[in-house]
DNA sequence: AGCCAGGACGGAT
DNA sequence: ATCCGTCCTGGC
């Protein structure tokens, strides 16, 4: 078990985002299953986070509108550390936070693109300016992706808890108890039996794969993020324990690519029933009509129609947990 | 008890 | 290129 590590607050950052933006469904995700390594608080509507700077610093946030504080559109952050930050660690907070909720990209293009499609309407007027969320690095988001595969909802939480309880950092700071994300040498160092005894599965291999990989290849997010996607798609499903379900979601989420959707299991029946009135069409039949009505948009549009669904309908965070 | 769902792989076709 | 058995766990 980890000693839990006290936080000091270091300074405030404010991060300018390019018009429009929703801070809340940015920095919050309803559709997401919940982790302790987050803590959105509706009230005062601020996200805790928390972030690791290199080897030894250890960053907790704590995100609010801008717009509050400055009038502006974008996040002010609140930064607390273990350690002393220099100039250019602070930068790097910064450049993390944009870019982990896309606060310099342009989503106008999407509205536009979408606007003959009346179904999305309702959820872009909700969400208006609401970005893809990522704070996971390549390994954190491929290790989350690895864990939704091949299961359910509920049992992906546990395994999280299991991994996180076992081989993450605890940090306290601001009145929050949250979870460091592992690095991938916490997990080489281990062996595949201890993450079998953490119910994992048949995926302790592949995890320990991934891991062995990324405390080898520390830059290979930067690289994939420099290559063309589909160069990066097929980067990504070199590595054992990847494929096209993997491959789509760090393509989304952390590339950034505003074309990919996976429609998995619960997903499939939702957009069933949204096109068609019944929750039974065939996965194909599905990914046809969302090409046809969103194109290179369609990851973007999904997005904002099951977000917009899970916020109307708080109870279906339940729902999905059976699926 | 046995059977199934959920991705990825690897071997067979 | 497509199909199939296997990996593992929890739920029926």
């Amino acid at each position: 078990m980890k000693r839990t590590k006290k936080l000091q607050k270091v300074c405030e950052l404010g991060l300018e985002a390019v018009p429009p933006f929703n801070f809340k469904y940015t920095v919050y995700k309803p559709s997401h299953f919940p982790t302790k390594l987050e803590d959105f608080d509706e009230a005062s509507e601020t996200m805790y986070r928390t972030l690791r700077l290199g080897q030894d610093k250890i960053i907790g946030l704590k995100m609010a509108d801008l717009r509050k504080a400055r009038g502006k559109d974008g996040i002010m952050a609140e930064i607390f550390s273990n350690r002393k930050l220099t100039e250019q660690d602070l930068q790097m907070v910064g450049r993390h936070i944009s870019y982990a909720y896309g606060l310099n990209e342009d989503i106008r293009p999407f509205y536009k693109s979408v606007a003959n499609d009346h179904s999305i309407q309702g959820p872009i007027q909700n969400l208006r300016g609401m970005r893809v969320s990522c704070f996971e690095n390549l390994f954190e988001i491929l290790i989350i992706s690895s864990m939704l595969q091949n299961t359910t909802v509920k049992r992906t939480e546990q395994m999280m808890e299991n991994m996180l309880s076992s081989f993450g950092g605890r940090v306290d700071y601001d009145g929050k108890q949250l979870y460091v994300f592992y690095t991938p040498k916490d997990i080489a160092q281990s062996s595949e039996e201890r993450l079998r005894e953490l119910k994992v599965g048949y995926r302790a291999k592949f995890l320990m794969e991934i891991a062995k990989q990324f405390s080898i290849n520390l830059d290979l997010g930067e690289r994939l993020k420099i290559m063309e996607f589909e160069n990066a798609k097929e980067e990504l499903m070199k590595i054992r324990g990847v494929g096209p379900y993997s491959a789509r979601i760090a393509l989304f989420q952390y590339l950034r690519r505003p074309n990919e959707i996976n429609f998995d299991s619960w997903k499939r029946k939702i957009f069933s029933k949204c096109f068609f009135g019944n929750e039974n069409e065939e996965v194909a039949k599905v990914e046809r009509e969302a090409k046809q009505r969103w194109g290179d948009w369609m990851g973007y549009a999904g997005l904002y129609v099951i977000e917009d669904l899970f916020v109307r309908n708080p109870e279906m965070q339940y729902w999905r947990k059976k699926e």
